[in-house]
DNA sequence: TGTTGGTTTGTACTGGGAGTACAAACTACG
DNA sequence: CGTAGTTTGTACTCCCAGTACAAACCAACA
C-alpha cells in the first residue's frame, strides 16, 4: 500500500457517508467509484481492495483523534484539568466527523481485525487516558483507584460511546457546541460520580 | 422467520465462536453448516440467510442481558444499590458469553442496521440505566446531573465497553469472579468519580 | 396400511459482485 | 523522442449467498 496522492485521498472522503450509511458490505466498489469520482481501476491501482478503503479512512480519523488528544494532554495543567481537556478534544474530533465515526462503529469488527487499525484505536483512545489517570495520582489531582486498568477502560468507554452515539444520531448543526455539552456531562460523571454525599458509605477509607 | 425448534437453536450456538473469530462476512454459510452440524439447506429452510443467524444469536444475548438487568433493577433497594446490581448483572451475562459478545462487537454495524436488534440493544443496555438514574434522584441515593441523557449514555458506555473488551480479550477462566472485579471498578468510577476531595472545586453549588 | 403435510437434506443452478488482467491512453521528466 | 509511472475502460474469473427442486423422512391419523 503505497501512500496515495493527496488529491485521491481527499476524493476518497466522499465514500465515508456511503459506508457509514450502508456498511462496507452494503457498499459496492462501483458505488464508491461513482461517489468519489475515482474509477474502480484506479482505486485498485492504489489500494488493496475494499478493506483498504476503510482502513485509509479510519486510520485518518484515529490520527486526528490521537493528535487532538495528544495536544490536550500535554499542557502544563494538573492531570484532572488535562483529563477534561482530553475528553473535550476527543469528542470534538468525533463530532466533527460523524460519518467517519459511523463507519467506525459500523465496521468496528473489521476494524479490530485489521491489525494496524487495532493498534491505532488503542493509541488514539485508550492509552492517553490510562496515562492521565496515572499522572493524576502522582500530582494529587485524581484519586487512586483499586483497578486502574479497568477504570481507564470505563472512562474510555464513557467518552467513546457518547461520541459514537452522537455521531449515529446524525450530524449536528454545531459540532463544537455539542462537543462542549457532551464533554461536560462526561467529565461531570467521571470526576464527581453519581453518588450523593449521603450515600457515600463504602469508600475505601479515604477521608471525605 | 418462524420460531425455530429448540434442538436447532442450541446447535446454532456452535456458530457463535466462528462468527466471533472471523466476522459474519468471513464466515461462509457452509462453514456454519459444518460447525453446527445443520446442513445448509436446513438452515435456509428455517432462516432467511446469514443475517438471520446473527440476528438469532444476538437477540438471544440481548434478551439474557435485559432479563438479568431487569431482575437486578427490580429489587426494593435504593437506586444506587440497584445500579451496582445492574452493572454486575450486565457484566455477568456478558462475561458468561464472550463469543456472543465478540460477535456483537464484530458486527455491531450490521446489528444496528437490523431494526429489531437496534431496539433490543437499546432495551437491554440503555433504558434500564436511564430509568435508574431518574429513580436515584427521586429517592435521594443518586445526585441530580445537568444532562441526564448524556450521563446515562456515559454510564452505559462505561459498562458496555468494559464488558466487550473483556470478551474480546478472550474467555476468562472464571467469568463470575471477573464480573465482580470489573463491576467493582465500574461502580467505583460511576458512583464516586475520580476527583480527589481537594480538586472538587467546580461543583454546581451543592454542598460537599 | 395408505394418505397427507410438515421437515430434512443432497444436488445442481443462478446471479451478483470482488478482484484481476491487460492494453490503450495520458502525463512528466530527461 | 523515450522511458516510467499513472489513469482508465473493458472484459474477464471466481467465489459464494441464496434458490430450486426432488427425494427421503417422519409424524399423525383414518
Amino acid at each position: 500500500m503505497r501512500k496515495l496522492p493527496a488529491k485521491l485521498a481527499s476524493q476518497l472522503y466522499g465514500a465515508a457517508e456511503l459506508i457509514a450509511e450502508r456498511g462496507l458490505d452494503g457498499t459496492k466498489i462501483e458505488d464508491i467509484a461513482e461517489a468519489t469520482g475515482i474509477p474502480k481501476a484506479t482505486i485498485y491501482y492504489h489500494l488493496d481492495g475494499k478493506n483498504a478503503v476503510l482502513e485509509f479512512l479510519l486510520s485518518d480519523l484515529l490520527d486526528m483523534i490521537a493528535g487532538a488528544v495528544g495536544v490536550a494532554v500535554s499542557s502544563s495543567e494538573d492531570a484532572r484539568t488535562r483529563l477534561e481537556a482530553a475528553v473535550l478534544a476527543q469528542l470534538g474530533v468525533m463530532l466533527e466527523h460523524p460519518f467517519l465515526c459511523r463507519a467506525l462503529v459500523g465496521d468496528l469488527g473489521r476494524a479490530t481485525r485489521l491489525p494496524e487499525l487495532a493498534g491505532a484505536l488503542r493509541t488514539a483512545f485508550y492509552e492517553p487516558i490510562e496515562q492521565l489517570l496515572a499522572e493524576g495520582v502522582s500530582d494529587g489531582s485524581l484519586r487512586q483507584v483499586a483497578d486502574p486498568g479497568a477504570v481507564a477502560l470505563s472512562v474510555f468507554g464513557a467518552i467513546t460511546v457518547v461520541g459514537l452515539s452522537a455521531a449515529v444520531e446524525g450530524p449536528s448543526v454545531d459540532p463544537s457546541t455539542a462537543a462542549v455539552r457532551f464533554s461536560a456531562a462526561v467529565s461531570d460523571l467521571v470526576l464527581d460520580g453519581l453518588a450523593t454525599p449521603g450515600s457515600r458509605d463504602q469508600r475505601r477509607g479515604e477521608p471525605l
